[in-house]
RNA sequence: CGGGGUGUAGCGUAGCCCGGUAUCGCGCCUGCUUUGGGAGCAGGAGGUCGUAGGUUCAAAUCCUGCCACCCCGACCA
């Protein structure tokens, strides 16, 4: 398949696009803003979502799932939530189809108007804290410690796969807790679990902080975020952990009986990552090969492609190949090996560089003959003769490494990407000239962020949570700062 | 939702200004030769030119509406 070749350095926008078509992990479907997530694609989600499950089942959550409707009148019951939502969502107003009378095909029976219209969840805060109202009396009652895995919509004005859809699939935390400190302190655990996720797993670096009253979640108290820095110079939101107060609880009415025979109104907390991850994968580490995938999300970490002429040679090399792919199943790694006749070995070794497989193996008669095996790593691109003996143990290696390396490449790149900056002129320059974060002084006013993403696109990603205390002065304002905040253009 | 652009075979495209029934490459099918980095030769199939109207003897080409996608804004995970 020749397929349009962008390069990374020429068009990125083009390059992503063509990245996600090509190697097929989603494509637009009929539906505006909205796609279809195809085999592969989905495999790499269910992989993110094996991962994170596990990690919110060891932090002692369960799953749960609550409708995908929403009445109308929930969501207007808490005001900043509403406000930050009302202008995305899809609305069902009728319940009924009926046959078109003048013409062919179906219209909205008019005699079938919902008396109430359903939203379609942009978010599950308000249906949840209806419910959770019912459940929750005593202390004895909490923590609620629940997640659910679900789509949902928002209506976005300009998509793009992953990064933006309409439709999006995510996971949504949502816990009730008896004390602040207690939600604060759950919060920044799910905070932690996000960013191991997001280093460990998908090996692309974070940073963790705190979101400026401008970027915070509408209905939220404090908004804690992981932000990770695109090959292009542009920062993305990959995870946001919400401290929500007792804002649902007072507008949904939940109270609950203290020990001391107390009423108090439940705190809560909200915790999400979605699709966009797949986003982020991409963008993080891919190249003008293709894809470059963590061995930890990576649904083939192996492939083997035979080489031969005839019969006789696939026979023997089958019988050799098979002997390795379960040595190295054994391992718990996922292999396949490609011996199909409809394709060249050359077909093969692109085709799956573009898929990302972190390790490919080649053998031809001279391996046969010599005990050897070709392995090339997708991430370098080195090649390398190995003994077949002990090839398990030395392929499980080369995973980690490879594991290791992307993530290190990443790193380096982030932190190369991070500029100090003291003065307006120098933000700007630094902006334009080689993008990335920008560590700078703010005066901590929403009227000075709003100024500076008017003048330059430029949003506070973060206030790092490790951000030491260091006096200066506003870039723009000249006011006072007590600590720098990063800045970044952003997806 | 505003401004600009694009839509022609599975993919990438030429043709559009200047109307006459569609070009090329890849892929696909058949056969033979090939197989250590996207094979070669020969033959073949595949199109209501995004969609709905209009102008015309005649529309991929001109006009209008709509849809989708891309880029730039506003909005957002």
């Amino acid at each position: 398949m020749e397929n349009k070749k962008v390069k990374r350095s020429e068009d990125y926008s083009e390059w992503y696009n063509n990245l996600v078509k090509n190697a097929d992990l989603a494509e637009h479907s009929a539906v505006r803003g909205c796609m279809v997530i195809k085999p592969y694609g989905y495999a790499i989600w269910e992989k993110m979502q094996q991962e994170l499950d596990r990690r919110f089942k060891a932090t002692g959550h369960s799953n749960a799932y609550f409708p995908l409707f929403i009445p109308k009148s929930f969501l207007s019951k808490e005001a900043s939530h509403v406000e930050g939502f009302a202008k995305e969502c899809a609305v069902v107003t009728h319940y009924r189809l009926k046959t078109d009378e003048e013409g062919k095909g179906v219209i909205v029976d008019p005699e079938a108007k919902l008396e109430e219209e359903l939203i379609v969840r942009p978010t599950s805060e308000t249906i949840i804290w209806n419910t959770y109202k019912n459940w929750i009396q005593s202390y004895r009652d909490l923590p609620i410690l629940l997640n659910q895995w679900a789509n949902v919509v928002r209506w976005e004005m300009r998509t793009r796969l992953f990064l933006r859809t309409a439709e999006f699939l995510w996971q949504e935390g949502h816990t009730a807790h008896a004390t602040s400190q207690e939600a604060i302190a759950e919060t920044k655990q799910m905070l932690e679990v996000y960013a191991d996720f997001a280093e460990n797993v998908m090996a692309v670096p974070v940073i963790k902080g705190v979101k400026s009253a401008n970027e915070r979640f509408a209905g939220a108290i404090d908004t804690y975020c992981i932000e990770g820095m695109m090959q292009d110079g542009k920062a993305l939101q990959m995870g946001t952990s919400h401290f929500l107060g007792q804002n649902f609880a007072k507008a949904f009415d939940v109270k609950f009986t203290s020990k001391e025979g107390k009423q108090d109104f439940v705190w809560a907390t909200s915790w999400g990552v979605s699709t966009r991850l797949m986003g982020a994968l991409i963008m993080a580490h891919s190249d003008d090969e293709g894809l470059v995938l963590p061995p930890s999300l990576a649904p083939i970490q192996v492939v083997i492609v035979p080489i031969y002429k005839t019969d006789e040679q696939l026979e023997a090399l089958n019988a050799q190949a098979n002997e390795i792919k379960s040595a190295l199943e054994k391992r718990g790694i996922s292999v396949k090996y490609d011996n199909r006749d409809t394709h060249k070995p050359g077909w093969k070794f692109a085709e799956y560089e573009l898929k990302g497989v972190p390790v490919r193996l080649a053998m031809g008669p001279r391996d046969l003959e010599n005990g050897t095996v070709e392995v090339a790593r997708r991430d370098t691109k080195e090649k390398e003769s190995l003994q077949i003996q002990g090839i398990d143990q030395k392929i499980e290696h080369l995973l980690d490494n490879i594991q290791q390396n992307i993530y290190q490449k990443a790193l380096d790149f982030r932190d190369e990407n991070i500029t100090r900056v003291d003065s307006f002129e120098e933000f700007e320059k630094v902006l334009d000239d080689k993008g990335g974060f920008i560590s700078a002084h703010w005066d901590g006013t929403p009227e000075t962020e709003e100024k500076i993403k008017e003048l330059t696109k430029a949003t506070i990603r973060c206030i790092p949570l490790d951000a030491k205390e260091e006096s200066g002065k506003c870039i723009l304002t000249g006011a006072p700062s007590n600590r720098r905040v990063l800045f970044a253009r952003a997806y």
